[in-house]
DNA sequence: ACCTGAACACCGTTCAAGT
DNA sequence: ACCTGAACACCGTTCAAGT
């Protein structure tokens, strides 16, 4: 397992997740990598091991942006904070950000957001041997929202459908008028608010 | 786009299933699909329009596994049967799982679980106008918690690595002793029960 | 210390042709 | 109605070599 080269892997991840941004995950080879960073493809091995090595970067490089620089007063406004902030960066990087789910953060970045997260709880008067189970909850809703809205699972479209098919679906039939939501930032604060109600009295 | 042969859909998407199952979905490619069903890879586009179409089929395979034989007579139970059906599909079928929360559940299966679910959060008093958010909160952390699971995010190596570096996180080192958390059997009973709050006195 | 070239074993998909 | 063969434009990665 030899050693690998620091210097240039910030311009290699650069490059990798402008080609994500703009072409998808898919587009996003090492080949198309060395492209952009002018190199060959072989070069990019004396920095990351692998490709995974190099998706594992890109986690790492989003979890940086995961940390509001003003956390706010409150335990309300810290974890608001911190929830927002990753709906912003799952719209900003749609195809990189559904790695979070599959990639634990294990960086030093990572830890860094789960433990803003843990002191919150703590501020919120949660018990201790209930924090990281708290955590684990809002945690796993608030990716699965950012990425379900970013992905397409909560389109207007697939709602649409619903309702036509609606003849073997009698509640959706009675929900009729209710189905067409459109306002995710409403939605996602109305869940927030949901979810600070196990919070608060546990 | 001209019509699809429909024969051999059901012993195609199993074979896919299989490979997905046996060697993960990397080594899902149509010629891996192709050899195993026995036909030259070219065969497999009479049945499905391209590769993407054929991963539809998975995920309306995994729809039909969710909805339980037997619902349950109280809403809690019947919104119980669902998520812990899903879990376990989550476990059967670890790498199609992940491709519910990116593709729309459109089909008429997947239609048909959500009606399960809405008319148990109309029994539940939920208001007419809350059910699909409500709907949409429950799916999105129960596909999530299964994900995570299944794919390593909750890992204990990944807490065991946080409690490594506790050094400069301060809630991880004050919780050392409730971090390494490894009973979820226990935990997703516990978040449906916080989640039951959110529902029963909306 | 950093990079290249050629090669290997793969992909998804199109097109024209075969029974 | 169903299937095949050859071809195209791609992949990730190894190895040996070059400055």
């Amino acid at each position: 397992m030899r050693k690998l080269k620091t210097s240039r892997q910030p311009e290699i991840l650069d490059a990798a997740l402008a080609i994500a941004d703009e072409r998808g995950l898919d587009s996003l080879s090492m080949r198309a990598v060395a492209q952009r960073v002018g190199v060959t493809p072989m070069a990019l091995y004396g920095y990351f091991r692998n490709k995974d090595e190099l998706l594992d970067g890109l986690v790492g490089r989003l979890l940086t942006e995961l940390a509001p620089s003003d956390p706010g007063r409150t335990w309300e406004e810290r974890l608001s904070a911190i929830a927002w902030a990753t709906r912003r960066v799952a719209r900003e990087h749609p195809s990189v950000f559904p790695l979070l789910l599959f990639r634990a953060s294990v960086t030093s970045d990572g830890v860094g957001v789960v433990d803003l997260v843990y002191q919150a709880l703590l501020d919120a008067g949660v018990p201790e041997a209930d924090v990281p189970r708290i955590e684990r909850l809002v945690s796993t809703f608030v990716i699965g929202f950012a990425i379900s809205e970013s992905n397409g699972r909560f389109s207007a479209a697939s709602n649409e459908s619903r309702v036509r098919r609606g003849g073997d679906a009698p509640a959706h039939r009675r929900l009729a008028g209710h189905l067409t939501a459109d306002d995710w930032d409403a939605e996602f604060a109305a869940d927030l608010a949901d979810l600070m109600r196990i919070i608060r009295p546990v």
